[in-house]
DNA sequence: ATCTAAATACTCAAACACGC
DNA sequence: GCGTGTTTGAGTATTTAGAT
């Protein structure tokens, strides 16, 4: 365990109880260093303990590392409390980057001119609808806590004074309603990965140096991978739209617009209409469950949102999804038997999955076309 | 030169999927 | 069930840059 000595010799670990001694001692100091001596009586007294006196000789630097790494854990830790500019602004839990989820919003827009969001139309039912804004300030979106008022400027577009959620009244901003305020953005759960499609808009948290943020980014490719217990595990190759900068980010990273609610609602209604059994004899033969569907009309040029082909969750291995601009022609789909461990399926545009693996609801191929700079 | 903070490099163990 | 390969998280070592 841990990084071995360049000496060549054994992996070194702390005990338990050496752990819990250093803890305490680093808790006396209100987290700060000890001073040299208590380092250097620590090691030679880990060094004469039974376990190691004679075999493990614990230097002072080893000490050392650890009250410098266990300060540094400590405090990345607690840096990730809420705050704009913090590792994480809008966390859901304390292991992932994702956003909050869904909650009600509390208070109406503000009357405004037709352009401002308003709860209605294109949102499900029952569900209220919420918002987000992007800030000014670092031209990432954060979630909309509340409207708190509206204006109207002559020479540009209306614009609200929002409170952004987990900020106070000095984060306040006022933004452009019809460029800078949206419908929320949906965190992705792990069988909506197939909701995300190569040339999608999405909201991607971007972790810098300094701070991490959602921004506005483009999929340009997607790599399905095997789920698992923890979930989706594909991943995604996005590039951001403020700094064109490409990353491959994992599902938690990403959250989908909801304009493409509507694949996952096609696919839900799919699944439910068709026998498990014929799913998987008639994706087999492809041209049954491929539909045409419009890639959503926000992220992809008109000319190019002809007619996505989109494919119920299906697992794909070597993944290019389908090209935007890509028309099915049944008498294109060949079937190959070429690959190891059952018959295959060459989807239009080439991308082979075999069909020994498919699953009524999620991807289930890994694949390696991402993988491979790693 | 030394100290410190921050980040990265590196390895191991556990968990898991898969094929046999 | 067993062996193998892959991925991930945890823990430690090392490097780098800035401050003093």
């Amino acid at each position: 365990m841990g990084r071995p000595p360049s000496n060549g010799g054994p992996a070194f670990r702390f005990t338990q109880a050496e752990v819990a001694e250093m803890e305490a001692i680093l808790q006396e100091h209100n987290n700060a260093m000890p001073a040299r001596d208590v380092l250097t009586a620590l090691a030679e007294k880990f060094s004469e303990s039974p376990d190691r006196k004679g075999k493990i000789t614990v230097q002072m630097k080893q000490v050392w590392n650890w009250f410098q790494n266990k300060r540094y854990a400590i405090r990345a830790k607690s840096s990730k409390a809420p705050g704009k500019l913090s590792i994480t602004p809008m966390p859901r839990d304390e292991s992932t980057p994702v956003r909050n989820m869904p909650q009600p919003m509390a208070t109406p827009m503000p009357p405004a001119s037709d352009s401002v969001p308003t709860t209605g139309k294109g949102a499900p039912e029952n569900s209220a609808m919420e918002f987000e804004a992007k800030s000014g300030r670092d031209g990432a979106w954060y979630d909309v806590a509340n409207f708190l008022s509206h204006r109207h400027l002559e020479t540009s577009d209306p614009e609200v004074l929002v409170r952004f959620a987990g900020f106070g009244p000095e984060e306040d901003e006022w933004v452009n309603v019809r460029r800078n305020v949206r419908p929320r953005s949906l965190p992705c759960e792990s069988s909506e990965c197939v909701a995300v499609l190569p040339g999608d808009l999405i909201l991607c948290f971007q972790e810098g140096k300094e701070q991490a943020l959602y921004f506005d980014a483009h999929v340009l490719d997607a790599q399905r991978r095997r789920h698992d217990v923890r979930g989706c595990r594909c991943r995604f190759l996005v590039r951001y739209d403020h700094d064109q900068s490409e990353e491959i980010v994992p599902l938690r990273k990403v959250c989908r617009r909801p304009e493409t609610d509507y694949r996952l609602q096609q696919l839900h209604a799919m699944n439910e209409a068709t026998p498990v059994d014929q799913q998987k004899t008639s994706m087999d033969l492809t041209p049954v469950h491929v539909i045409k569907v419009p890639s959503s009309a926000e992220t992809v040029p008109k000319q190019q949102s002809v007619n996505t082909a989109i494919v119920p969750p299906v697992p794909q291995a070597n993944v290019s999804l389908v090209p935007q601009t890509m028309n099915i022609d049944p008498k294109k789909v060949e079937a190959t038997s070429d690959m190891k461990g059952g018959n295959t399926i060459v989807r239009p545009g080439g991308t082979v999955f075999p069909s020994n693996v498919i699953t009524s609801g999620v991807p289930v191929v890994s694949s390696q076309n991402m993988d491979e700079g790693k």
